[in-house]
RNA sequence: GUGGUAGUAGUGUAACGGUAGCAUGGAAGCCUGUGGAGCUUCAGGCGCGGGUUCAACUCCCGCCUACCACC
């Protein structure tokens, strides 16, 4: 893997990720394929789309269809039809969402512990050696160690692969924080030595922790960026509007050759502001999530802004009768084609459709920020970007 | 026409002589390394009239409506 910085503006920088003959131009966003499919969408679709990487799950992928059945397709590009470049992450963040996460909530934001109690029962328990995983379909007990980790990975065949970390509840302490990161730490040497010994191509992350605090969050960079790894991720929980806060100590520590990618973030306030911290890349479910709960994503010249989250609910009833375009200043396919009236009825109709139109259309709205995002940092204009989106 | 049974949110149902629940549908909101058609909130009802009673959706009578049976 090769990545070269092009042009700064500020933090904010544009570049290139080489790798096995594909090219991603950053800052990028990597929508989420977690079971090596972006959910209602088709191969053709996301070619189509111009969508540079996917994000796929170790976890999942490792249950179903198992690892083996992949590799022995020669990788995930094979078996999906997808001729992209793959990311998959390591199972590590299933480790909270399952874990602690199903208990306390899923969430990585400190402001929406309250909000979101969850009654369901821990299917996973870390312990040094990794994780103890029960399977979502069969209850069987599994243990995904580092080494696991890398392995199946390798047998998937993302072109970037991630290693295991241990991400906390928003609500954990100091100890406990410190706890996971230290963990991590060393979870990151037993992947890095893991995957070197195996000889893989694949371009390997390391994921820096420490939760909410600084002092964390800087020893966890120092010793990731401090090992020989290709890039780096930032995960982990962040607080309300800290989030900023925490890339702007992490900054420092971070490798200026290397190319760093946020894990697990993708509001569009939040991409916009954290591309001013040197974040090269980004993944998440929203875009897609959202869509299938019938929000459409809009720019600030169809009424996006900061409050609504630069977003229509196509469900609300004053669209029922609307026969505008989806989006009136979008020119994907789907606008060009359906109204919101039509968009409206299939939602309300449950048609299968609607979460593909909705989901085809905030990939694109997804793909045209981050172009125009490079496209304003190359010519000095971020700053004014980012004015004209964040006010 | 006679007899029986039943009428409770838009729909389907529950309970009770003293605050009418549930499901679904409706509305609004939510989802940040996807356990997902999920979660939260709101709106919405005792067929009509009379009687008994301190109090009636509940008991009684009549009417209306529906279904069943019989002429």
């Amino acid at each position: 893997m090769e990545f070269n910085v092009i042009k700064k503006e500020g933090g904010a920088r544009v570049g290139e990720i080489k790798i096995d003959d594909f090219v991603v131009k950053t800052p990028a966003f990597v929508p989420v394929a977690t079971k090596a499919a972006i959910k209602s969408l088709t191969a053709f679709d996301i070619e189509e789309l111009m969508i540079q990487m996917l994000i796929a799950n170790t976890y999942h992928l490792s249950l179903r269809p198992g690892a083996e059945i992949i590799r022995e397709f020669g990788g995930i590009q094979k078996f999906s039809g997808i001729r992209k470049p793959f990311m998959s992450d390591s199972g590590g963040f299933q480790a909270f969402s399952l874990g602690k996460g199903a208990i306390l909530g899923r969430s990585k934001f400190e402001y929406e512990i309250e909000k979101k109690p969850s009654k369901e029962a821990s299917i996973a328990k870390i312990s040094e050696e990794g994780v103890y995983f029960r399977s979502i379909y069969d209850k069987s007990l599994h243990l995904l160690s580092p080494e696991k980790s890398i392995e199946i990975q390798h047998d998937i065949g993302a072109n970037i692969i991630l290693a295991l970390d241990e991400c906390n509840p928003p609500s954990a302490d100091y100890d406990e924080t410190k706890e996971a990161a230290e963990r991590t730490e060393r979870w990151a040497k037993r992947c890095l030595a893991f995957h070197k010994e195996k000889k893989s191509s694949q371009a390997i992350y390391g994921i820096i922790q420490g939760g909410l605090f600084r002092e964390l969050r800087e020893r966890s960079a120092k010793a990731i960026t401090s090992m020989d790894f290709d890039g780096f991720g930032i995960g982990g929980s962040f607080g309300r509007n800290k989030m900023y806060e925490t890339l702007g100590w992490l900054q420092p520590f971070l490798d200026k050759e290397k190319p760093v990618h946020l894990l697990g973030i993708g509001a569009i306030e939040d991409i916009i502001e954290s591309v001013s911290y040197g974040i090269d890349s980004f993944d998440c479910v929203s875009p897609t999530m959202i869509g299938r709960a019938g929000y459409i994503l809009i720019t600030p010249e169809s009424g996006g802004n900061r409050k609504n989250k630069f977003r229509i609910k196509i469900t609300n009833n004053r669209f029922a009768g609307d026969k505008s375009a989806i989006d009136e200043n979008c020119d994907c396919k789907m606008c060009k084609r359906y109204s919101k009236s039509y968009l409206n009825h299939l939602f309300k109709a449950k048609e299968f459709s609607a979460y593909a139109i909705a989901s085809y259309h905030n990939l694109y709205f997804m793909e045209k920020l981050m172009n125009d995002i490079r496209d304003a940092i190359e010519n000095n204009r971020f700053k004014r970007f980012k004015e004209k989106w964040l006010g």
